[in-house]
DNA sequence: TGTACATCAGTGAACGCGCGTTCACTGATGTAC
DNA sequence: TGTACATCAGTGAACGCGCGTTCACTGATGTAC
């Protein structure tokens, strides 16, 4: 790669990591202004747009990184488990550990779910939903190995994930006492869930 | 009560719903001008100071207006679930109803529950957390009198209401359509989470 | 009831500010021969 | 390897815009006597 690429794309990461860090419990995406973001990378604000055509579309590739951070995150949890057991607590202690370890990305993925522009909620949702998909495919093998049957899966993996997900939101501002607070009731919570699903799967003699 | 203050009331009332007519999908309360409110009221933007000292303040009178909607659509679920029983299903009809019948309103409770503002966030909390603790009484009743014990009755309840504000901030537009799917998906949900905790509460012989 | 004064919701002009975006440019890096 | 030209990331000046807020004001409503 050439030297001008190398430093073309130094300057695209430094606008993106600019953007990030402002983020906080009180600044969202939104709140950010294109000459801010520039002066905070450095760079002139007419400089912005030779690595992107309008702010938005810096969010967007911030929310490509969080995609990818999802799916990590997944591969990790299940290694996890594999080796540790107990699926659910495994999977919580994970999700916060990537909590912690890009607040900023998983900051910007639990705002713009459910914020303003359309093409944000789009993109947020579509990393989401395949998130989802991969723990519904978990939880039916889980259940298939067990030999409890489960009523619904997509719909106990989409249950979860809004659990997880909105008390993920405020373990970001937590300390550290509240985190394993909020950790204790995700676990039941998760738990109430799975069991219930097992007991309608039951009931109906239906399973999915 | 004067002319003057039944004029000046009129006219709050005016803001008030020059805002909330200016919020949709693709609106928040963050992107509003405090002219823009002003001029959608019919009003000069300095005259809005003779009625709040900033947009935030406006933004606040709402969010207590939306508390009030809260109060009203339990006493109404109530009322409902005691002449036609079926709980789950009574309590997720009439809140969509209300959701259907207060959209701005809920649609601003729904943002800015995980909003940018500290004083919107603790605001709107503070009449979540109301709500969920009227549930869990209600839970912790209809438990008693099924003879069926509850396992965390104050857990399921804010579990719950997680599930029901975030699936409304979803129904909010959705077309009918979508929305007795999303319908369906919560009964579901909500009475995993229900049969669970009883299941939990059998296993653990403890109560709540 | 009539008069003189006080109150105060609503006004219009004016301010300084940060914003997004355009433009013609510079000078280092890249490429063709 | 050396030279002449092309590319293009980064620049600084300039623009018009809507914003929040201040100020001194107006005139209808309210009040005291």
């Amino acid at each position: 790669m050439s030297v001008r690429a190398e430093q073309k794309l130094r300057t695209r990461r430094a606008l993106m990591d600019a953007a990030l860090a402002q983020l906080s419990a009180d600044r969202g995406f939104g709140s950010l202004s294109l000459r801010e973001v520039a002066r905070e990378a450095g760079i002139a604000p007419t400089s912005f747009y030779r690595h992107f055509a309008e702010l938005d579309e810096l969010g967007l590739a911030l929310v490509d990184e969080g995609g990818v951070a999802l799916r990590q995150l997944m591969r990790q949890a299940r290694k996890r488990i594999a080796r540790d057991g107990s699926a659910i607590s495994t999977s919580i202690e994970t999700f916060m550990e990537y909590l912690g370890n890009n607040a900023n990305l998983f900051r910007l993925m639990l705002r713009e779910r459910t914020g303003v522009s359309k093409p944000f909620r789009t993109a947020v949702q579509a990393e989401i939903d395949h998130f989802v998909t991969e723990l519904a495919d978990d939880l039916r093998r889980f259940a298939e190995e067990e030999g409890k049957p489960l009523s619904d899966a997509r719909l106990v993996a989409e249950a979860m994930v809004t659990l997880v997900f909105n008390q993920g939101a405020e373990a970001l501002d937590a300390t550290a006492k509240e985190r394993d607070l909020l950790k204790a009731k995700l676990k039941t919570e998760l738990r109430m869930i799975l069991v219930g699903s097992q007991a309608l799967a039951r009931q109906s003699g239906k399973r999915d």
